[in-house]
RNA sequence: GCGCCCGUAGCUCAAUUGGAUAGAGCGCCAGACUACGGAUCUGGAGGUUGGGGGUUCGACUCCCUCCGGGCGCGCCA
């Protein structure tokens, strides 16, 4: 066997796999390809790190499944390098690794990756824009704005560290007969200078709204200072940006707050005068007829009933005529290989509609526009009452982790700024609640749940990242990146250093799949791993070799934590 | 009425996309510490995966059907 080591060059992570795959290739008489697209994992980790399943071998072999498996891995056993063994179980070969050298391999990447570990270039040289957030504004930010941007903001991050270009655009709604009612409210009710303050702008919009109840005057009143915004005029337009300027602010504050940037802010006043070329090209090449008076392209062709309807009656253009103008505006501008449309489910139907105009209008890019959808969230309420903003959901949540904080937990650490802490804490809490279930479906949020340290939750994570900055701290060594890993004998070491290993195809899964709830879940795992050993892989008062060696690992795996949190959109404090 | 989506432990969620005995957390019960951060860990109880058919060596996963829930269905965005 010493023949064939491969010593002479550092061993990679892959290697192992891809060592895996090869040996069983070779019995099974298989492209090794296919294998490594077999191979899974064993159920316990006991029980080996790769696993191939050999049932569809036998109709090909016309032999039972576990005869096959016990004849691989004879076969096996006696080809392996840099696994060490092989064992038939039931209709499965279970391939392990060489402990040592795989935790060499893992913990050297890891190290020389530094913060970079687990990115790679797979996006090279594409574009992504992820449309999100995009909330209307003139109307406060409600919180079913939040869900978009918690999701949007972890994949702008997840495909960055992907190796894209991204571009995070926010499409906000900053047209429409909305603006007329912030204007009436305003010239009505208040004085010229609230116009320059969000809060007396929310206060005046709800005076308006009930004032409309009673007196339907206000209502035309509105829409004329609408069409006068629409028509050019200039105190309208004055007045319009002017409220939009003050808005804009406000949720720039909030972004900031929440940790997320946009590129652009291209919303819907942007594309008023991009919205004749669409109407006429689609006239021109025929795709619409007129409907009820109404411009509509039939999509029944397409499986879709409900025609795409592109200009009212009244000769004014819709959402959809928009997000065509927006969405050829992006890939000229950009040219992204790929729009992403973090919405909620609700507007499938959108989206579906809006996908196959653009395709109707022979653009080949429309395949590669996605409707990242969501469920709804329900429960998400502050004590003062159900219709909530986002700003006081975020000032709840502060509370709610300082009261926690002082209230359950015994020892306290001397911290510098409380409330600093408290402010990440409750970020945590409500982003990783919302991260950690698949998005598709809806979920109740439930503060008790979210905001607890015990538990699934973002302040359970971030205290695993604070214990092992703890360690690090505290041992009183110097870290040694040239370490031996051999004394990382025990099964805790392996299970995460198997952990630390799957972390970039954990980012590219997540990446696949446009859900971060993948990444939320693995550092659970992780998190959990690093808990249920550190009792037992104790640094301090260890012997050097011992000690570097788990101070090796413990630093890989606060990489990791390190990392994962960031993108997920959680600060990973040192203390806490 | 039609279309799309969701039903997994008391509760909140997983299950490597068709693989092994369906796993975690919360809550409940029983244990473990002079502690590199107990904000922890180790056990236990708890399941006909909404019901019923089908496909397959194998189904929480795919197909059909019924039940329950959510969302949507041309001049809002």
């Amino acid at each position: 066997m010493d023949g064939k080591r491969r010593t002479d060059r550092a061993m990679r992570v892959e290697d192992f796999r891809g060592e895996a795959a090869e040996v069983i290739a070779r019995h099974a008489e298989l492209d090794p390809e296919a294998v490594d697209r077999m191979l899974t994992m064993p159920p316990k980790p006991d029980m080996g790190d790769f696993a191939f399943p050999c049932f569809t071998l036998a109709k090909k072999l016309r032999k039972a499944p576990p005869v096959i498996a016990k004849e691989i891995a004879e076969k096996a056993s006696a080809d392996l390098d840099l696994l060490c063994g092989a064992q038939a179980a039931g209709g499965y070969v279970n391939l392990s690794v060489d402990r040592t050298r795989f935790a060499d391999a893992v913990l050297r990447e890891a190290a020389s990756a530094g913060e970079a570990y687990g990115t790679c270039a797979d996006g090279t040289g594409q574009t992504i824009a992820i449309d999100y957030s995009s909330p209307n504004i003139a109307k406060p930010f409600h919180v079913g704005h939040l869900r978009s941007t918690i999701i949007g903001g972890a994949l702008v991050r997840i495909f960055e560290a992907l190796g894209y270009e991204v571009v995070g655009i926010n499409h906000v709604g900053d047209w429409g007969t909305q603006f007329g009612r912030q204007i009436v409210g305003l010239k009505r009710f208040g004085k010229p200078e609230d116009a320059d303050d969000l809060m007396s702008l929310n206060r005046l919009y709800v005076q308006f709204h009930e004032a409309a109840e009673s007196d339907r005057e206000l209502v035309e009143e509105a829409r004329e200072w609408f069409r006068r915004q629409e028509a050019g005029d200039q105190v309208a337009l004055a007045l319009w940006r002017r409220i939009r300027d003050t808005s804009l602010d406000y949720f720039k504050r909030i972004y900031d707050r929440l940790g997320v940037r946009f590129d652009s802010y291209t919303g819907e006043s942007f594309f008023n005068d991009k919205m004749d070329v669409v109407i006429e090209e689609v006239r021109a090449k025929g795709l619409a007829e007129v409907s009820d008076g109404a411009l509509i392209i039939d999509l029944s062709e397409e499986g879709i009933d409900t025609p795409a309807l592109l200009e009212k009656a009244d000769g004014t253009t819709l959402y959809l005529t928009r997000d065509v103008a927006a969405a050829r505006y992006r890939h000229d501008t950009y040219g992204c290989d790929r729009i992403v449309y973090v919405v909620a489910s609700g507007q499938s139907l959108h989206f579906k509609q809006l996908f196959t105009v653009l395709k109707r209008l022979g653009h080949p890019w429309a395949k590669d526009c996605v409707h990242v959808n969501f469920g709804l969230v329900q429960g998400m309420s502050t004590r003062k009452g159900n219709v909530i903003y986002l700003e006081e959901l975020l000032d709840e949540a502060r509370e709610r982790a300082l009261a926690y904080m002082q209230g359950e937990i015994e020892k306290r650490l001397e911290l510098e700024d409380e409330e600093t802490v408290a402010e990440a804490v409750g970020i945590a809490a409500i982003f990783f609640a919302d991260l950690s279930k698949q998005r598709i479906k809806d979920y109740r949020f439930d503060w008790d749940l979210a905001i607890s340290f015990d538990g699934d939750t973002g302040p359970y994570l971030m205290s695993a990242h604070a214990r092992i900055a703890g360690i690090l701290r505290n041992c009183g060594l110097d870290p040694d990146p040239d370490a031996d890993v051999s004394p990382l004998v025990e099964p805790e070491a392996h299970r995460l250093v198997s952990l630390v290993a799957r972390y970039p195809g954990v980012l590219r899964e997540a990446g696949r799949l446009y859900e971060p709830s993948v990444l939320a879940n693995y550092l659970l795992e992780l998190a959990r791993g690093l808990h249920a050993s550190y009792t037992v892989l104790r640094v301090k008062g260890e012997e050097t070799g011992k000690a570097q060696a788990r101070l090796l690992l413990f630093t890989a795996v606060k990489q990791v934590l390190r990392s994962g949190l960031t993108i997920l959109g959680i600060r990973p404090l040192e203390r806490m």
